[in-house]
DNA sequence: ACATGATTCAAACGTACGTTTAAATCATGT
DNA sequence: ACATGATTTAAACGTACGTTTGAATCATGT
């Protein structure tokens, strides 16, 4: 076994426990053990429980981040060169589509999606900072987009209704098959493409809010 | 000092503390600190940590579900005499409306709204458990209640946005004044009613969902 | 084959945690 | 005033945690 091999086995434990019982509820032991490493492997090769969840974060968030910028460019350069204005829709779609198929996509990165989904919910936790680092320059183009394609809302209510909408995501993110309540008609399986439009229609209809 | 003092000023520490750095995070230590008492208090007045927990949803869970019950009752019966259907609008109020009530009550009941929202985010945490036996039968009522009064609107994709509200608004009970990134121009502070209206504008107009 | 640096390993470190104990103190009814 | 039960207190308990250590083992270039 290769360092290489090591270092993922513990990224991918740890991800995989910090998503299920939280950061603070994860021993590094517990770690170890599921990546089958040596109790002292994480502080050799990451420094610090702190800094693994650094390596955690900054493994899958870059990419994502640079899939939904990519994603919000090319729908203003097209809206743009046709002279329109972006739906929210569109808008929505550029930042919510990468992160639902970023789950269905395997090898861990379910777990990934639910951490960033409990990371959003805790204000003053140790992942909360790390992760606004790579979220604000994307946060604040969202804002902008969302304000372009909706020229009738005020500023001060689509801030609000953002909120809405990155709080109704980040609780889909959360619930990685794990629902509580579930009526004994309804199914969860749905495809990447059903999960999203199933969300905008909801997110869509409320960013636009009340006729 | 009576008991009552020192029990109640343990469950208002430890609620303020769970809310802020969430269960594990907060040691006992802390909690008889804040609230002036002997750290054996927490163990002589409820047992364990857990217990303490439980006490804290109890104590404000148990009278906010009958308000949100009530609610409910009073506007199905109005409905029902009238001979119309409930608005989805209306239905939701019954549960939003008290919980925002609740945080500006004051007396440290935010900090129990907060813990909620922190709650929700944690699928198997400790507090989960205990939240849902106080919570599921007003949540089977709400989905009944959502269901009546969108008869258009499939349970299957009912369910979902029942969902996403949730989210919603268990993100807005955690933003207990501490918003990350807030443009210059948004004033944060609202009145229980302007709060609520902005809020059941956009749930109210995802949960009837796209045109 | 051997030297060298990277990695793994078992063991221990100091600290902080939740809980328990038993004595001290307080409140209350007579 | 005194007895009794409730409460508070300081101290200690055992356990689990994140981290460090130094020797053992491995991989690699020569």
């Amino acid at each position: 076994m290769s360092q290489a091999d090591t270092k993922q086995r513990i990224l991918d434990a740890a991800e995989h426990l910090f998503a299920s019982d939280g950061y603070h509820a994860t021993s590094l032991r517990s770690i170890t053990t599921e990546a089958e490493a040596n109790l002292a492997a994480v502080n050799y090769h990451f420094g610090s429980k702190e800094s693994l969840l650094e390596a955690i974060i900054d493994r899958r968030l870059r990419p994502l981040n640079q899939i939904r910028h990519a994603q919000l460019d090319t729908l203003l350069q097209k809206t743009e060169e046709a002279g329109t204005i972006p739906s929210c829709r569109d808008v929505l779609r550029t930042f919510v589509e990468p992160t639902l198929r970023l789950r269905k996509q395997g090898s861990g990165a379910e777990n990934f999606v639910a951490l960033v989904g409990r990371t959003l919910a805790e204000p003053q936790g140790i992942a909360m900072s790390i992760f606004m680092r790579h979220m604000e320059p994307l946060m604040l183009r969202l804002f902008q987009a969302l304000s372009l394609s909706l020229p009738g809302v005020s500023r001060q209510v689509l801030f609000w209704r953002v909120h809405f909408v990155l709080g109704s995501l980040s609780h889909v993110m959360r619930c990685h098959e794990r629902h509580s309540i579930v009526p004994e008609d309804v199914s969860i399986d749905m495809s990447v493409e059903e999960e999203v439009e199933l969300f905008l229609d909801f997110a869509a209809a409320g960013m636009e809010g009340a006729q």
